[in-house]
DNA sequence: TTTAAAAGATTAACATGTTAAGTATACTGC
DNA sequence: GCAGTATACTTAACATGTTAATCTTTTAAA
């Protein structure tokens, strides 16, 4: 193994891909089980936090692009989930909500997601989280404010 | 705003996710301008690194799944970037390595990513970076370990 | 040594990621 | 009040992510 190699293992990149993957391959299998995917399951916490939001504000706080986004509310608009209404104020904008079906789904699948955020802040340290956390924001302010 | 976005937008895999794109906003451009995708280059940059290396390994080392990595190759193949040969000791394996046109994209794109990753060691410290690296790879360690 | 199980890779099917193009509505300046 | 531009999606096209199924080759076991 050369140098090259051992650079490019190194990379911030992969070691964030790496971390990630770590941590979903444990809430994959449980949102399977819910007939659920993971960025779906992301649509369906940002909804349950607002009484009506729309499509720019779930993408960005979902961390979707604008066609993901688009692609999943009609997904979630046809198993019921989800309701669409237009805003008055703005034809272009619809704005959305989650149905009673939809909350209850998210009341269901919201606890088995706590029990195994807990088992990673157990299997790591609950203060190394939170460092970690706190390093990765600043990371993220600190790229997104110089491009 | 209720307290389930407060905890939701906090959450690490959220984090790790936002991380990671702020990061890859920066090289996506770079690597279309080259005509490649981001799992492209982590490809030729494994190969890169050994003389020959069979499909395994390639997957594991660029953090891609088996389909995936299937497909890349294929296409790899097709820009007869990267070479297949047949493994002699098991029929069922395939052995790859770049090219010379191959070597050539290695070397044109080698230092661009460079520039763009010492900007960012120096947008956020390259310290904390350190820091910041250590921390994640102790993080997917963790994880890994205890499934 | 024949057969069952395992391993390596590929294909299939569907969801999402990414960029570009398209559509409708809203805004802005003149 | 109207042409021009910007905004908010949506669609299109292709690449990748994810799980399951398939196919071939090896390995293990009887």
């Amino acid at each position: 193994m050369n140098q090259t190699l051992r650079e490019f293992e190194r990379s911030l990149p992969m070691q964030l891909l790496r971390a990630r993957e770590a941590a979903m391959a444990r809430f994959r299998p449980m949102l399977r089980e819910h007939g659920l995917t993971e960025q779906q399951w992301r649509v369906i916490r940002v909804l349950a936090a607002y009484p009506t939001i729309d499509a720019s504000e779930i993408a960005a706080r979902s961390l979707l692009l604008a066609p993901s986004l688009s692609r999943i509310v009609q997904f979630l608009e046809t198993e019921k989930l989800v309701r669409r209404e237009s805003d008055p104020d703005d034809q272009r904008r619809s704005v959305f909500s989650l149905t009673a079906k939809g909350r209850r789904v998210f009341d269901t699948v919201a606890p088995d997601s706590e029990v195994l955020y807990d088992a990673i802040a157990e299997d790591f340290g609950a203060e190394r989280l939170a460092t970690l956390y706190s390093l990765l924001a600043e990371f993220s302010n600190a790229l997104e404010s110089s491009p």
